[in-house]
DNA sequence: AATATCACG
DNA sequence: ACGTACGTGATATTT
């Protein structure tokens, strides 16, 4: 039989510092506790004992603080961040029913030394999993270590047995107190012999072993004059700091291992886990809710019960439609292919329908009564507003009166939660789970399966979007939100939804032939790496290029990765010259990528009407740009020559022609406006090219003597900046030496004075708020600002500077579409958005219309925000993409 | 499911 | 002293 002990000060410290901050919508920590379970649930998987407790540290002093009062006496208080969880971490062992020991006047690890003691006595081994080394001196032959330790936000464990310890160390386990004894511990602040440290301790252990062997043998031991003296003049401390290092096995602890064999977590445990949001672990235990889960106060209100009406006649519908008319709001989900639809409608305070429709069970006018419902004069609320606008207006249907989209509100007031599934934010927002719901693909209901329990979900979930509008709706003011929300984001779901439905014809025939030249020229190189490395491997494979090229032909390896050799575009480039394979590699890299991902990538995704139809995301990003899926068509090559002929099979349709108009600079732009500082102001508004003056600012050059290559590394400094510069990865990125990239950046800093406050206020107000935002108020949350982690917390100051630019630039531009997209139907023009990529807006217009289809774009993308500097956009027209860029 | 790489702004 | 720029998505390989 075995048991694992957990040292749960110690497991719950490491998954503290070591992971990201993470908090609950509510504003509880959280991450330290879900690290532990993490890491709790991997080693029980991997280790399968029979008995599983925990040990924790209590507050009290131990017998070592009343002996040594210097005893930890330096340690810093726990952070507030990590004290809050630890009730949190003990409520969750309850509910696992995972014993826990505590005793006042013992720490962890005297409880764990007696833990381990009493195993042994009872024939059980035992396995103890901590970070603190000092427990390797309770390793014996039934008692083993697991040592964890978190390097680069990786937690790995070490397993340590007598074999084990004695190869590393070179002598018995329970010598460590005496290697202790000697070398002293800062951390607990214990000096041990003054002036000998672990060097001279290992030596002596390794010679002598303990403590009292050195003492007897003084002053005729093995070392260095000046050692054997402090030695002698230690030993009073050598042997206290012994007894401090001594962990005891005979704490008065009541302790059967039999009493901890693992039990089934309880029903208290479901909920928990929803309330601390740990939805990843609910599905690694394979959690499951109890039958009676407790009902959340805040969710009493919410009446599932509302017994729905199946609409079956025209009659009954005429009759709905007057009330939904009449009614501030309805809430409604549809399924995918609008065959279904839920309409939920507060007639009175005291009054809710809800209505099923169904086109299986309706026998009038399926489509009349779809338009009626989908038209203006019915304000409705759902979930996900673009999706289903996209299907209604692909099925010739209106798409007006949308009011609310909860999905959308829910990503304004956090834009990090990465996921607005209904059930998720429902859980989230009332610490309930939704009544009957069955796990649904995402939002999508199938009625396949038990058509009663889907009908059922299908309900609930609606029923969840109303209670979710009455919590979103005011945090949207609260937030100062409205205009964003009101003005911006909903409006452009119409938009987007018009976008993806027209969707950019390509010619399929250009791409396929194109997709044979690289194919070919994929096959070429592969044959000649084959024949330069002198064998056939996979090239795509990062792990068997790195050994064909560092082991067998014995290249100089730059960085490391993982798991082995970096093998990227930045250390191949450095290699070109070292041998001719590397060319081929690059080569073949950009071949085979444009082959896979943009050739037959492209092609998969042609639709029946020749074009492709992307999914523009609205609830992805941490800015508030928009992204672009299946495909993507927010990342079609542009910067060499080679991939940029991908652009020229982006066609318009026959007698039209692409406009395509993007901001120059709006980036930074922004960061002179925001940071409101008057060089980079100025250096705008004379419209001089900004890179250029940029260098000729911070290098003290005239503008007219500014090189090619200042002007570029004027350019790295600029972007640098707006994402949070570092002397290191500007040197990286423009191949100067760290110490010039430093005097680059304090030059651009001297002269560009309100840009370097920026920098230092944002941050600084960023801490004190807990949040950045952009112009237009958009938030994003930054935990990591707190973060004891200096590179975590680095990254949140990056991010602190970046959002509000990247954040402003994706507002401007949302706003700019649907303005364009208003002002095309006012003028009686045919031209229509296609795509959008941040910066830059693709129309479709017949020919005759470009010039002032360019005009219209230029000027509405201009007009949308008066900033300090101008706000410049330019458009171009072409046969296709790559002309139209100008 | 995680990692490495590389395409874009 | 830490490790090294912001935001995305797709593909192929490996676990």
């Amino acid at each position: 039989m075995k048991l694992m002990v957990i040292d749960g000060n110690s497991i719950l410290n490491r998954a503290f510092y070591g992971i990201r901050p993470l908090t609950t919508r509510e504003g509880l920590y959280t991450h330290a506790v879900y690290g532990f379970l993490s890491t709790m649930k991997r080693l029980t998987d991997e280790e399968k004992p029979d008995a599983l407790c925990v040990a924790f540290d209590r507050r009290e002093p131990t017998f070592r603080h009343l002996e040594f009062p210097a005893y930890k006496a330096q340690r810093k208080g726990m952070p507030e961040e990590l004290a809050m969880q630890l009730p949190v971490m003990k409520d969750v062992l309850d509910a696992m029913n995972v014993p826990r020991y505590e005793l006042a006047g013992y720490e962890a690890d005297d409880l764990i030394g007696t833990i381990s003691r009493k195993c042994e006595a009872a024939a059980w081994d035992c396995v103890i999993v901590t970070g603190d080394k000092d427990s390797l001196q309770l390793i014996t032959g039934h008692t083993t270590v697991k040592l964890v330790s978190t390097r680069m936000g990786q937690t790995t464990t070490k397993d340590m047995t007598p074999e084990t310890f004695r190869e590393e160390y070179g002598f018995d386990p329970i010598h460590i107190i005496d290697l202790k004894a000697l070398m002293g511990d800062s951390s607990d602040n214990y000096p041990g012999v003054p002036g000998v440290g672990e060097k001279t301790a290992m030596e002596l252990i390794q010679k002598y072993e303990s403590v009292d062997a050195i003492y007897d043998k003084l002053p005729d031991v093995e070392a260095k004059p000046a050692a054997i003296r402090k030695l002698a003049e230690g030993e009073a401390s050598a042997r206290q700091s012994y007894r401090l290092a001594t962990i005891l096995t005979d704490a008065p602890l009541e302790f059967d291992p039999q009493a901890n064999l693992r039990k089934a977590p309880s029903d208290a445990l479901y909920p928990l886990f929803l309330k601390l949001e740990f939805n990843k672990l609910i599905e690694a235990y394979k959690l499951t809710p109890p039958a009676n889960l407790p009902v959340a106060e805040e969710a009493k209100e919410i009446d599932f019960t509302v017994t729905a009406e199946a609409v079956t006649n025209e009659k009954q519908a005429e009759g709905l439609l007057t009330i939904w008319r009449e009614a501030e709001h309805v809430t409604l989900l549809a399924l995918p292919d609008l065959s279904g639809i839920i309409v939920d409608c507060q007639t009175s305070a005291s009054t809710a329908l809800s209505s099923e429709l169904f086109f299986t069970k309706y026998d009038g006018d399926w489509n009349a009564l779809l338009r009626a419902l989908f038209g203006a004069d019915i304000r409705k609320v759902s979930h996900n507003v673009k999706d289903l606008m996209r299907a209604l207006l692909e099925n010739g249907l209106p798409a007006l009166g949308f009011v609310f989209d909860t999905a959308l509100a829910a990503y304004l007031v956090d834009a990090t939660a990465g996921s607005y599934e209904i059930d998720r934010l429902f859980v989230s927002y009332f610490h309930h789970e939704l009544p009957k719901a069955v796990h649904l693909d995402g939002d999508a209901f199938s009625m396949l399966g038990d058509t009663a329990t889907a009908e059922a979900a299908f309900h609930s979930y609606t029923a969840a979007v109303g209670a979710l509008y009455e919590a979103l709706a005011p945090a949207i003011e609260e937030r100062q939100l409205h205009e964003l929300y009101y003005s911006v984001e909903l409006p452009l779901c119409a938009v987007l939804a018009k976008m993806e439905r027209a969707g950019v014809l390509v010619d399929r025939k250009a791409l396929a032939d194109f997709g044979e030249v690289m194919e070919s020229r994929v096959k070429e190189l592969e044959r000649r790496i084959y024949e330069r490395s002198g064998e056939a491997f996979n090239i795509n494979s990062p792990k068997q290029l790195g050994t064909v090229l560092f082991e067998k032909l014995e290249l100089p390896h730059g960085k490391k990765t993982k798991t082995g050799w970096s093998t990227n575009a930045d250390v191949l480039e450095k290699l070109r010259w070292e041998h001719p394979i590397v060319a081929d590699v690059l080569e073949y890299r950009q071949y085979a990528k444009f082959k896979s991902t943009y050739c037959d990538g492209l092609l998969k995704v042609i639709a029946p009407d020749g074009r492709i139809h992307t999914s523009f995301q609205m609830t992805v990003t941490a800015t508030g740009r928009l992204s672009s899926t299946e495909p993507n068509l927010q990342n079609i090559p542009t910067r060499t020559e080679l991939g940029s002929e991908f652009r020229r099979m982006f066609v318009p349709a026959e007698g039209c022609v692409l406009v395509d108009a993007d901001y120059s600079q709006i980036e930074l732009r922004l960061l002179a406006h925001i940071a409101d500082d008057k060089t980079m102001q100025d250096a705008f508004r004379s419209g001089e090219d900004i890179h250029t003056v940029t260098a000729s600012q911070a290098f003290g050059v005239p503008v007219e003597q500014v090189t090619k290559e200042l002007r570029s590394h004027a350019k790295a400094v600029n972007f640098g900046i707006v994402y949070g510069i570092s002397a290191f990865s500007l040197a990286q990125d423009i191949g100067v030496s760290v110490a010039e990239a430093k005097a680059y950046i304090e030059n651009y800093l001297a002269r560009f004075s309100g840009v370097r406050n920026y920098m230092t206020n944002v941050v600084e107000q960023a801490k004190a708020a807990g949040y950045v935002e952009t112009l237009m108020h958009r938030r994003r949350a930054l935990p990591e600002l707190a973060a004891s982690n200096f590179q975590t917390r680095s990254f949140g100051e990056r991010v602190a500077l970046n959002m509000p630019i990247q954040g402003t630039a994706a507002d401007i531009i949302k706003l700019a579409m649907v303005r364009v997209d208003e002002r095309l139907r006012e003028e009686g023009l045919q031209g229509k958005l296609i795509l959008q990529v941040h910066d830059e807006l693709i129309v479709e217009c017949p020919e005759a219309e470009a010039e002032r289809t360019a005009k219209l774009l230029e000027d509405e993308m201009e007009r949308v925000m008066t900033l300090s500097v101008p706000l410049t956009a330019e458009a171009h027209w072409g046969k296709n993409w790559l002309e139209a860029k100008g």
